[in-house]
DNA sequence: CGACAGCTTATTGTATACAAAGTGCATTCG
DNA sequence: CGAATGCACTTTGTATACAATAAGCTGTCG
């Protein structure tokens, strides 16, 4: 963590993600730096990452703006992560270790009890969702491929959909990811791959559904 | 081209390229501010989009170093070029026109043209073979796909590897983009991408057999 | 009334100076 | 002799000033 450079880029990201900065306006970079307190210079680094990130996109005249997504975009963009996520998976299956797949249950456990509770903890469910995803991606050690998913994973938020999650979708999420470690126990690359795609699929599905009925109040983050 | 600073991205790129900047080398910003002849300013930009697209990594402490990609990467960087540009051709079969199509075929022409003659014109054919590939992506239109793609074409030539262009791989590669063409002609998505996937990994098999053999002084790029 | 030319202003690009952080070496102490 | 500590030097990070460029506006001319 540069200190400067960093925390424009955190502050910046949130502002996008928390609609704070609107899809489509303008960003001036000197606006920015004194949003957050510093000096162009690490502001233009940031843009330079969370245009990569495609979170900005910058006219011929190099001005830049908050991207704005299209629903095609939102399909575009899961159907790469089920592709990358699903390789991910194969690629795991041949090299996870038993410690991996030992932390990979511990946190579907953990998924089950926030989910069986009477009122849903959601918050808890998708950090053990994340973690768990998370882990799939180290066992297939691949810089190159967690570069690429980082890009497609937090897009689809910035479509700020009000995710009612519903418990059916929640419990299919959790089964999907006992299939997925049983497919790891088995070393079994096709298997995991398999399951991967459909269950990036059933998240698509469920976000789109949830865009098309929903507010765009609250935010947070695709369970998959 | 904001003059300087792309200026200081394609000369440094250039000459990690061409082996004058060797993989694992520390790259010191002020150093190449002289080289290219402007200050840190822009070289830091440019550093910045190099490290992105993975030729220059950068330790804890920020230091840049040149990348040094094993044939694990290699393979790596064609799978998911695979998977990626069949994506793409799937995509495009969709959605090309009847115009990209006929550019495709005038440029699948050049290719034999060039292979035909008693001394195949090599840097003629990867001229043509570039834009054919080119076309197919901008008939997928995904920002997100040529980004990634990008990402992914241009790695395998840091292994330098002297590729000796045998007619027989020319040959299946014009073959193989003929074969595209009546998948395009018929918008048949499926066949494209299957196509597609085969004609990447062929060429994986050529670059990693002239790898095997060979030398590493020439450089040139890779003939999909 | 429309459009184009020229100017004014807004915004980004570059250079330079200085600050902070890290590395390696040398010296000293156990 | 080995290890640890402090200092000098190297390298990167940040701020600021200035240059270049694009956008918008106004006034004039067809």
């Amino acid at each position: 963590m540069s200190r400067a450079s960093d925390r424009a880029y955190s502050h910046i990201r949130s502002m996008i993600l928390s609609g704070e900065l609107q899809p489509g306006v303008q960003i001036r970079e000197e606006a920015l730096a004194e949003l957050c307190g510093v000096s162009r210079t690490p502001v233009r680094d940031a843009l330079r990452r969370l245009e990569a990130e495609l979170f900005i996109r910058r006219n011929e005249s190099q001005r830049s703006f908050v991207a704005d997504w299209s629903l095609d975009d939102l399909e575009e963009a899961f159907q790469l992560r089920a592709m990358l996520e699903s390789h991910a998976a194969r690629r795991a299956a041949g090299r996870i270790s038993w410690d991996q797949i030992a932390r990979l249950r511990m946190h579907n456990t953990g998924i089950k009890q926030a989910i069986s509770a009477e009122t849903p903890d959601v918050p808890r469910f998708l950090d053990h969702n994340r973690q768990f995803h998370m882990i799939i991606l180290e066992a297939a050690a691949s810089d190159r491929l967690t570069g690429m998913l980082a890009q497609v994973i937090e897009q689809p938020v910035v479509l700020r959909t009000a995710l009612q999650y519903d418990l059916e979708n929640l419990m299919r999420s959790h089964h999907e990811h006992d299939e997925l470690l049983a497919a790891f126990d088995h070393r079994d690359g096709d298997w995991a791959a398999a399951v991967m795609t459909g269950h990036i699929r059933r998240a698509f599905h469920a976000y789109a559904e949830a865009h098309k009925k929903g507010a765009d109040q609250p935010l947070n983050d695709v369970a998959a």
